[in-house]
DNA sequence: TAGGAATGGTCTATAAAGTAATCACTGACT
DNA sequence: AGTCAGTGATTACTTTATAGACCATTCCTA
């Protein structure tokens, strides 16, 4: 892998992760479903759910949202349906986008 | 792995992948920032780079929120130090649950 | 407080992600 | 129109995550 599990990340990354991870728990314990049980339900290992509740970056991005989905942790604070519109939305504005970017030494802004 | 990669997936977590994939290109092209010049500063490669754009459920999520990151995608609609204040939040409330969950016939509300 | 279930960690085998190099193609500038 | 950088896709290879079993520990609950 590209990261070593622990010097390359930004904080922000590290963060979000870790926030996902924890309300993924919240969730899981305040509605009284076992390790296993959400393990089960999302068709992964109980070790991973472990991983994904402790934020761990190397996890896949599709087993930490299916557990969220699963426990009710929205993504985007987005409902089912706001997600799926914004994705057309988003689909849109990019088909009006160039596919191509040019280089042009013209500067990036690393902004916030 | 777990998931094959095609079948298993709920929707809103396929939803979710992809319309974050989508957020990341379009910020990027906007940006002016070219596929390899991302990759390069997330660490990781212009293929991945590629699979993260397109919304595949096998990528590591510290890849995904780094590029996300880097181009300025706000995770959870937060903003840096809300995402850190969310997590010691999070923290702060998790300390307060049972560390064990009770198995206990109890229904689970698979609501929303 | 004793029993038992849930959790946390570790280990090994295996499946999969990730990389790098390559090729064709598209599209943006001169 | 021609050129070349960026993109998309594919390949083979390396590295890593994941599953599954196990053990130790924690802490709920009867």
């Amino acid at each position: 892998m590209a990261k070593p599990d622990n010097r390359p990340y930004s904080r922000y990354s590290r963060d979000a992760a870790q926030l996902l991870g924890r309300l993924i728990r919240r969730a899981r314990i305040e509605q009284g479903l076992t390790a296993e049980a959400l393990a089960e339900r999302a068709g992964i290992s109980r070790g991973l759910v472990q991983r994904i509740e402790r934020g761990e970056m190397g996890c896949a991005i599709g087993a930490v949202f299916e557990a969220a989905a699963i426990v009710g942790v929205p993504l985007f604070e987005a409902s089912p349906a706001e997600l799926a519109s914004r994705v057309a939305e988003t689909e849109y504005t990019l088909r009006l986008l160039p596919r191509s970017v040019r280089t042009s030494d013209k500067d990036v802004k690393d902004d916030f």
